[in-house]
DNA sequence: TTAGCCCTGAGA
DNA sequence: TCTCAGGGCTAA
C-alpha cells in the first residue's frame, strides 16, 4: 500500500539514477497493467531521455524529452525495482526499461494489479485523470488552507482524509496514524470540529508524513524500495495494524473498525 | 455518501 | 475453501 512517503522515497531514488539517462528499450510483458496503448508506450518513449522525476500524490511521473510523462500509479502491491541481468524475472513483472549506460532493468511489477502505467503529453489536460482532480499536497498547504478545505465537507473525517480529490497522498496507515497523533476520532465529521483542532490534525499530517519520508516509508506486505530494501517507518505506527493491542498513550485497547468499507484503527480514549 | 467491484496471496 | 487486505473507480 504505498502510500506519499513510499512513493516520495521511490521518487528521491529514481532522481539518483535515472533523471538525464536515455531509455533504450521499453517492454510490455503483461499489456493489462497499461492504461495506454501498447504499441505507441514502447514506440513513443525509446531513445528517450528522462529529463525530471515527478511526484504527483501517489503517481509517479518520468518526464522525457520528446513531451511525454510516463506515470505510474503503484495501487496497493505495485512497485518498481532493479533487476540484474544475472536476476531471475520475479512473476507478475509486467514492464522493463532498459537504460543506456545501466546493466540493470527497472521492472514494474504489481501482484494483484491495481496499478497502472501510461504515457501522456507533457500539457496538464493531457495528464491522467488521477492527477488532473488530485487535492493539494499536505506539505505544500497551511494550516488555514487545509481548514478551508475540509470544513465545508460533510463526510467522516477519516473518509475524506483518504479521497485524493481533497487531499493528495494519504491512504490508509497515515490517515490513521495522523488521527491518532492529533487525538481525533476517525468517525467525527469537521463540521464538529474547531479550528484549531483541524489545524492540529494539519500538524499531525505534516509530522507523520515528514518522519515517514526519513525512515524510508513503512514495509507492511508488499512495498519495498527501488533496491529491494524495506523502509523502517512501520516500527513507529501507533494504530495501524494495532487492533485489540494497548495504545502506547493510554494503555486503552485499540479498537478496528470498518468506514465507509475502509478499516480504521483508533483508540477510543486518545481520540475523541 | 457509500457499497461493490477489480485482483491475488496469505492465513484461518 | 473461505475471508481478508485495500486504491480508485462506478453505480446506486
Amino acid at each position: 500500500m504505498p502510500e506519499l512517503p513510499e512513493v516520495e522515497t521511490l521518487v528521491i531514488q529514481l532522481k539518483q539514477r535515472i533523471q538525464g539517462k536515455i531509455l533504450s528499450q521499453v517492454t510490455v510483458i503483461d499489456e493489462r497493467i497499461l492504461e495506454s496503448d501498447p504499441k505507441s508506450f514502447t514506440r513513443d518513449t525509446r531513445e528517450a531521455k528522462v529529463l525530471k522525476i515527478r511526484r504527483d500524490g501517489k503517481f509517479i511521473g518520468l518526464e522525457l524529452d520528446r513531451d511525454r510523462i510516463i506515470w505510474f500509479h503503484l495501487g496497493m502491491t505495485g512497485r518498481l525495482y532493479w533487476m540484474k541481468p544475472s536476476d531471475e524475472k520475479l512473476p507478475h513483472t509486467h514492464l522493463l526499461f532498459s537504460f543506456a549506460d545501466i546493466q540493470e532493468q527497472l521492472c514494474f511489477r504489481d501482484v494483484r494489479r491495481f496499478g497502472r502505467a501510461l504515457l501522456t503529453a507533457t500539457d496538464p489536460e493531457s495528464f491522467p485523470e488521477g492527477v488532473r482532480l488530485l487535492g493539494p499536497e499536505p506539505l505544500d498547504i497551511s494550516a488555514d488552507e487545509f481548514t478551508k478545505v475540509l470544513c465545508r465537507r460533510t463526510g467522516r473525517i477519516k473518509s475524506l482524509l483518504l479521497n485524493q480529490r481533497i487531499i493528495a497522498g494519504l491512504g490508509n496507515i497515515y490517515a490513521d496514524e495522523a488521527l491518532h497523533r492529533a487525538g481525533i476520532d476517525p468517525r467525527k465529521r469537521p463540521l464538529r470540529l474547531s479550528r484549531k483542532r483541524l489545524c492540529d490534525l494539519h500538524a499531525a499530517i505534516c509530522e507523520t508524513l515528514k518522519e515517514a519520508i526519513a525512515s524510508g516509508g513503512s514495509t507492511i506486505q508488499d512495498y519495498l524500495q527501488l533496491d529491494g530494501k524495506g523502509g523502517n517507518f512501520q516500527t513507529r505506527h501507533r494504530v495501524y495494524g494495532h487492533g485489540g493491542k494497548p495504545c502506547a498513550g493510554c494503555g486503552g485497547l485499540i479498537r478496528k473498525i470498518v468506514i465507509a468499507g475502509r478499516s480504521a484503527h483508533f483508540c477510543p480514549s486518545c481520540q475523541q
